[in-house]
DNA sequence: CTTCGTAAACTGGAATACAAGTATCGAAAT
DNA sequence: ATTTCGATACTTGTATTCCAGTTTACGAAG
């Protein structure tokens, strides 16, 4: 059988993908790609896993169908690899990939930042993320801090009227997500850190100060890349 | 029976996909998703046209299954709105959705100018397609300009070591194409005017320049603008 | 004549069945 | 013993079939 090898030791699937719940009420495939997605981005599928459609089909009680959609969408993304009439697997963690997914951050959201600082903010609806932002920080609660992370800059986004380039930011943050997961749990004081690095950026866009902004935002991005890539730099495929 | 109306009088889907020929040894989903891509940029499916699966994959002669596969991605790149249960069509030209895509482009394309600005240009790999531009420039030849200008922009992308950033620009670039093939005819010495505005991006590079080179890229991707958007403000579903 | 209800038919979504291609494993020959 | 050739089995890709939801049209009643 040549099922693809290099299954990590004693890997069990099943119990990566045990808390997949598909509610039949709404469109599977969307539910299967942010199942499938979360998972690879926390580690749950290291990079390697053989995907087999027919395995995954059946685990998550769905059929093969809406099981491509998701696969197809994540292979645009980058996170499977699939070589047809061969197989799939989770993409192997790739510095240039990575790197890339940053240059892409950083060169829409630092221009975000440039836009407010002209047109201003909605201090009305920044409030109450900022202020679930400082709880978690102060608790250092990293792992709630970075989901209100994704709501602050997606509302940055929503508030300089480019709501679509916060959706192609999310096709690329993946990648990112997948180091800040491997780090997360081994700094100390990160929320309270990128909790300061937000408020210099809104205050640079509340002084009206583009480049300020902008730079501040791309440093903040860009943070990621102090705490070492290079430890956890895995096996590729 | 229910099908979408608003045909665009008396609108003839058959010969809008004449030109669909298939190679069944290569993977037909790719080839669906470029043949319609192409024909909703260029105009020859119009916005609103309904995408009926059934027809279309009668007239292309292939399954549906490809065809959905194309329609997905078509529809998560905005180019295709399709309501579950009732029915799928071109999407109208957008406004928002247009600046969202310039937005993108030149947010990405500037930060590649200021990265090239720094690490240098590979004048080798650039002199052909240079030599092309100002060929195409001198006929005044837009329609082989339009390609020769896809090429610049992706070789520069290369060049800055970025090939993924290129390829999510591609993805929103289809609706500022749409513009542009609007504008195309009605415009004379434009590819001129776009030869030499790659000429001043390339002369702030070279001079390591990176704020310039920034500055002109993103005035050269917001040209567009110059010609009316509004005169081809089209009826929106 | 207008409005509401019902039914039919079309649509997209999912599941199943089929075809083509490749890597692996084994056997045979050198 | 090693290498090469062939068969087998598993994979993705494509086609076909089935199902449920929604909309529209038609008819009846007020």
């Amino acid at each position: 059988m040549p099922r693809l090898k290099h299954v990590p030791l004693g890997f069990d699937l099943a119990e990566a993908l045990a808390g997949v719940r598909i509610d039949r009420a709404q469109p599977i495939a969307p539910q299967i790609y942010r199942a499938l997605r979360q998972r690879i981005v926390d580690g749950r599928l290291p990079a390697g896993t053989p995907i087999h459609e027919n395995d995954i089909a059946a685990l998550c009680l769905v059929s093969r169908t809406p099981l491509r959609a998701a696969m197809q969408q994540l292979a645009n993304e980058g996170l499977v690899v699939t070589r047809p009439q061969v197989g799939s697997a989770v993409a192997g963690r790739d510095r240039a990939r990575f790197l890339e997914a940053l240059f892409v951050r950083t060169a829409i959201e630092s221009q975000i930042a440039r836009r407010l600082a002209k047109t201003g903010l909605d201090e009305a609806a920044l409030a109450p993320v900022l202020s679930r932002q400082e709880d978690a920080a102060r608790r250092d609660d990293y792992a709630t801090f970075f989901d209100v992370d994704e709501e602050f800059h997606e509302l940055l986004a929503t508030m300089a009227r480019v709501p679509g380039a916060w959706h192609l930011v999310q096709s690329v943050k993946a990648h990112v997500d997948r180091e800040r997961y491997m780090l997360m749990s081994s700094i100390r004081g990160r929320s309270a850190r990128a909790f300061g690095d937000h408020l210099a950026v809104l205050a640079a866009i509340r002084a009206g100060d583009g480049d300020a902004a902008a730079g501040l935002m791309t440093g903040h991005i860009e943070s990621v890349l102090d705490e070492s890539f290079d430890r956890a730099e895995g096996p590729l495929d």
